[in-house]
DNA sequence: CACACTAATGGCACTCGTGGTCATAAATCC
DNA sequence: GGATTTATGACCACGAGTGCCATTAGTGTG
């Protein structure tokens, strides 16, 4: 999902082959915004530091602030597949809180890990801002599942009401999950329950 | 509330007069984005229309996605105000949400109106992703309000929670307004009232 | 009225992200 | 070896944003 930038995948091996890889960007990128910070981190400084020019960081990255998403594209396809598997019988909500549960289950084959990832999307104005328009995306894989399942449009106010109160609860989650300083993987999982839970009382208080 | 360019009130009238003002720069801003978009209108241009030096528009607004936003800033206070006139003992997702729609009431003094703002604002890329930092502070005037009336703190999960569902309950509402062709601003309150009916359905409440 | 004072203006120079163009490098294929 | 393919990186241009500072246009005082 995402345009993202155009899986390069080279269909034969001809040609010069990629001086560097996303892998290789990201690392050196994460390496300087722990240092200096994200805004203080200038193009030229994680190009020089991943060896490459810095026009070619463009080629593997539409801007900056896709670097620290990273690999997110990809999942996206896999959110997907998560949400078609769940069982058509169960309450509509239910299957896809299941869907996001599992979803953030391995959430990236990190390098740089989740959790630091999430830290400084999460917590550094630009990236903050950048990240609705990958949200977005993520929003309308839930509209379509959830038009699917009700027999409505993905553009009609409940799908839509679902995809945006399901990126509240895992923001909430995640929010909450970084705010305790020692909590693993398994403890995310654990706060989106909670953070659906905290919904649904807040609904009955 | 936000920092927003600092209510530039002049507590004396002494020193040069201001060579312009918040409503005539939107006034130019607007007439521009109308004609050329938001992305192809520079900033020397909005200047020229108005009247007035590049360097000068930024000393009413942060920077060019801002200027969309005009008056926001002031009205959070207001929304706070609504907020804590709503009855204690009301269950807090209604007081919460009442208070939500009375905010929506009179969106602003318009000019440009209210949905055109609007509509730029959630139809412009850059500017749905400049918003979430304007939605944080709305969000958390919502936290607040929803701890003092639990006895929880702002940063716990359910008042972030509420925070985070209300805007998405907004955002939902605002989208599927703007959607329909010809809604005025009463339909606005009914799109949002419907918004919370769809998540109690989608939830099974 | 002249002079100090105050506050906003706007020009200049600079950094940085972004995007277009294009010559060049480094592979494979024949 | 030469043609072909593909990625690279240099050069250039534009626009947003920011610090600096001389200038402007008011008010208040003697």
């Amino acid at each position: 999902m995402t345009e993202g930038q155009a899986e390069r995948v080279r269909s034969s091996a001809r040609g010069r082959p990629e001086a560097t890889s996303h892998a290789a960007i990201e690392q050196a990128a994460f390496t300087l915004f722990a240092e200096r910070g994200f805004a203080r981190t200038t193009l030229d400084a994680i190009a020089e530091e991943a060896g490459v020019g810095r026009r070619t960081l463009f080629r593997y990255y539409q801007s900056k602030n896709d670097i620290p998403w990273g690999q997110f594209d990809r999942t996206l396809d896999h959110f997907r597949d998560l949400l078609a598997e769940q069982a058509d019988d169960l309450p509509v909500h239910v299957a896809i809180h299941r869907a996001v549960v599992e979803f953030n289950r391995f959430p990236t084959d990190a390098h740089p890990p989740h959790r630091e990832r999430m830290r400084l999307i999460l917590t550094t104005p630009e990236l903050q801002a950048h990240s609705v328009l990958r949200y977005a995306e993520w929003r309308r894989v839930i509209a379509e599942d959830v038009a699917r399942r009700t027999g409505a449009e993905p553009d009609d106010l409940v799908p839509q009401v679902a995809g945006h109160v399901s990126l509240a609860i895992s923001l909430s989650a995640y929010e909450h999950w970084l705010a305790q300083p020692d909590a693993g993987d398994g403890d995310l999982l654990e706060v989106i329950d909670s953070a659906m839970a905290g919904l649904r009382s807040y609904l009955n208080l």
